[in-house]
DNA sequence: CTCTGCAGTTACGATTTGGTACCTACTTGA
DNA sequence: TCAAGTAGGTACCAAATCGTAACTGCAGAG
């Protein structure tokens, strides 16, 4: 996947390097249950395993630590470790995490539109029917 | 997945209802190509199938005509079938698909502000060492 | 007369994914 | 003494995904 920002057709790097700047980006949100868990981190603030675990509702404690990893890697998240016993272990958003916020918004802001006009298509629908 | 837009902990329906606003649309997006090639429909305009296939560079034909069919289920997308021979089939936008600009820009403004930034790090890490 | 391109569809097969169950080590509460 | 909660890690297995190759029917080019 390439995408590139000027509008002259870039050449498409076959090599799958990361010529463009979407690619990495979108290949972090792209995975399940990502944007889900940053839009809670965001919605909740700051949260422990546990807590985040029970709100995401439905997640494997697996793909929790998995996407926490790869989201602490990008550098969206912060893992603070807390070697109480039991351990507390917390995770937010850092700044570069909260930079998603506009973009998560505007998503937001689409997909209740959209809900919202489905909903009207369907009364229509079944006056008609 | 479940997005509640509201700050007050949407009680997470099990059932894996639609009842979160940006979960349709996450799926949607979500796929892989998906957002490519909607990026491209919009950068390069309504284009044929070949023409967007050579554009997006690495999709094969199965995956690219199975994201359209989603696409176009979703409204996003609209598919103009000629039956001249060879047959031409055009895709564009809908009106809808349009409202994807903004988020789209959003997240490319992040992305390449990213990009640069990261390009700077290692930069500076270089120096460093 | 065969080759290519159009816009796909279909079958097959390998890889990846994601869930389930079970394990850690330690403390608190019954 | 036994169970539960903390934050995971590991192994295994079924299912979904995605790519490859082969097929469609027709026309124009060589």
């Amino acid at each position: 996947m390439t995408i590139s920002t000027e509008e002259t057709a870039a050449p498409a790097p076959q090599e799958g390097g990361a010529a463009c700047p979407m690619d990495y980006i979108l290949r972090m949100l792209m995975g399940p249950w990502t944007t889900y868990i940053v839009y809670n981190l965001r919605a909740f603030g700051p949260q422990r395993f546990g807590e985040l675990k029970r709100r995401v509702a439905g997640i494997s404690a697996k793909m929790l630590t998995e996407r926490l990893r790869t989201l602490e890697g990008a550098g969206l998240i912060k893992r603070d470790y807390e070697a109480t016993i039991p351990p507390k272990v917390t995770y937010s958003l850092t700044p570069r995490g909260h930079e998603l916020d506009e973009v998560l918004e505007k998503l937001g802001e689409v997909a209740v539109r959209w809900q919202a006009e489905d909903r009207a298509a369907r009364k229509t629908e079944l006056k008609a029917a």
